[in-house]
DNA sequence: GCCGTTTTCGGCCCGACTGTTTTCAGTCG
């Protein structure tokens, strides 16, 4: 436990609480107190309210999940930067007992039974035991269990959960699907699970298929080449492991009722949960097989009196809890449930509402292809502009153009433009070309500097349709440096977008460490646009 | 431990797969 209490974060916190109702599961604790400790421990992870502060003050937010027992839990923390509750957990159960619950069919239970009968209190515990073959003495393991613990351990030293990004697992969904498209009986294919709800990492692969033929299907899926080991196997669903890759699973669903199928394989879990008690508050069982009518006893009736509701789509299946269709991006349990209830759902971006690119590179400055390619490919998806923009003079790196190369840029973009509205007047433009003609536009990415000097002369920015700002030196300056530079590009009347605002790179590089506060109220104030990424 | 226009007590989401405990508990998603 830190004595420095300003370092306790939210995700701090949350972990302490994660890691309390892993000792308590441990200890044999009643179910429902570990599920509330983790769900607590999850809505601590995501406030947006840094709860360190507020409880400091005096003025916590209600949070759902946290009653009263964990708010208390919260405060002294905030106060003390320490939880007596939480050290005394650790003094009954060993710390790295925990780390056991990663080993692959190892469960709270069977870790429980490891501790009492052999006295196993860490994974190289673990390995030895089952390198000594003493795990087979214990109820309900075997010499197969050791083996299977051995392969748990390699795994996890050989290569710790990672999860990868949304364009990996773009590639690997397309891979999978393609293979298994042929097999005979397969009527549909499509993924779900986080890719569906476009996290912007993803874990485990999840695939969805209407077959007539689960077996042949589950078959050819175990038998990919691309499969390393076969995690389970059924006629509903089966699991994989992919070579130097994710897991995947694929779930067999009924004909023509797959929408719960649907729905329950795009989670989120948390999602799932909240749906499923709203659907017993209404006298259902909610399953991906669909509704059950639940008895007098609480439980679904079965033979003659049970009674299924399934549905074509997930917008009906929705109709029946008295919701409107919520988008998979949205299903986390993060509000869309009570969003939905009171009719304020957002409507999502998507890509029909998307008319031209306000960032591009060209091979002028650090792109790959020549601005002709770009327009070419702008122009045939129906875009109505393109906005050229590169680096400015200062980013050798990415060859930043000098205010002589931006002027002969100028000229390269006049004589395009003319082109484009000859085609358009003759009737020769690409098919997809909109009503209102496609035009090119001249802008720049213009460095801020690292003493937080704009790259370019007022005279030189007032001539560009478009001006893109952003930091991408002196990343580890101070926070009131680093706020300062990107308002001085903010404030600048030349300026229109802050492009790549905190600099993140998912999985690589952390966001700079700006005031947001101050970014968010002069972007505000003045009209400039925070470019969404990262 | 949390929660409540049915409840301040008594509920709390659901099913498939695995292994071994010959009838089901544990684990997982």
């Amino acid at each position: 436990m830190t004595t420095d209490q300003a370092a306790l974060t939210n995700g701090d916190l949350a972990r302490i609480f994660h890691e309390i109702g892993d000792m308590l599961e441990l200890q044999g604790e009643l179910g429902f107190k570990v599920i509330a400790y983790h769900r607590a421990a999850d809505a601590i992870g995501r406030s947006p309210v840094d709860l360190v502060s507020a409880y400091r003050s005096g003025d916590p937010p209600r949070i759902a999940g946290v009653g009263k027992a964990i708010s208390d839990k919260l405060a002294e923390l905030a106060t003390t930067g320490r939880l007596a509750f939480h050290e005394r957990l650790r003094v009954e159960v060993p710390p790295r007992l925990v780390e056991l619950l990663q080993i692959p069919g190892l469960g709270p239970k069977s870790v429980r039974q490891l501790h009492q009968d052999l006295g196993i209190e860490s994974l190289d515990d673990l390995r030895a035991a089952a390198e000594a073959g003493r795990l087979r003495t214990v109820r309900g393991m075997s010499a197969r269990t050791e083996v299977l613990v051995l392969e748990g351990l390699a795994r996890l030293a050989d290569r710790p959960p990672v999860r990868m990004r949304l364009d990996r697992a773009e590639d690997l969904v397309t891979a999978v699907m393609a293979a298994l498209a042929q097999v005979p009986g397969v009527r549909s294919l499509e993924p779900a699970g986080s890719f569906r709800r476009r996290r912007e990492t993803i874990g485990d692969l999840d695939l969805l298929a209407e077959t007539n033929d689960p077996a042949a299907l589950m078959a050819a899926f175990t038998s990919l080449p691309m499969a390393e080991t076969v995690i389970g196997k059924g006629l509903a669903k089966s699991a994989i492991r992919l070579v130097r890759g994710p897991q995947v699973d694929l779930m067999a669903m009924s004909l023509a009722a797959a929408c719960t199928y649907r729905i329950h394989f795009t989670g989120s879990k948390e999602h799932n949960v909240r749906l499923r008690a709203m659907a017993r508050d209404r006298g259902w069982s909610l399953s991906e097989k669909g509704f059950l009518r639940i008895g007098e006893d609480g439980e679904p009736l079965t033979g003659d009196a049970a009674e299924l509701r399934t549905f074509a789509t997930e917008a009906e299946a929705y109709a029946f809890l008295g919701l409107p269709f919520i988008e998979p991006e949205l299903r986390e349990n993060q509000g869309e449930i009570e969003a939905a209830l009171a009719g304020t759902l957002p409507r999502l971006v998507s890509l029909p509402d998307l008319r031209g690119d306000l960032h591009s590179h060209s091979d002028w400055s650090d792109g790959r292809q020549p601005i002709e390619v770009m327009i070419a490919a702008a122009r045939a998806r129906g875009h109505a502009y393109q906005v050229l923009t590169d680096h400015s003079q200062s980013l050798g790196i990415a060859r930043g153009l000098s205010p002589e190369r931006v002027a002969r840029q100028a000229e390269v973009i006049a004589a395009l433009n003319a082109r484009f509205a000859e085609e358009e007047a003759a009737g020769t433009a690409p098919a997809a070309t909109p009503p209102e003609g496609f035009r090119l536009l001249h802008g720049c990415e213009l460095e801020i500097r690292a003493d937080g000097k704009l790259d370019f002369e007022d005279e030189l920015l007032a001539r560009f349709d478009v001006v893109v700002a952003s930091v991408h030196v002196g990343r580890r300056q101070s926070r009131g440096d680093l706020t300062r530079r990107t308002l001085n590009g903010i404030r600048s009347p030349h300026v229109d977008v802050i492009a790549h605002p905190s600099g993140r790179k998912i999985d690589e590089r952390p966001d700079l460490d700006l005031d947001w506060d101050l970014v968010y109220g002069e972007a505000a104030r003045t009209g400039t646009a925070l470019e969404m990424n990262g």
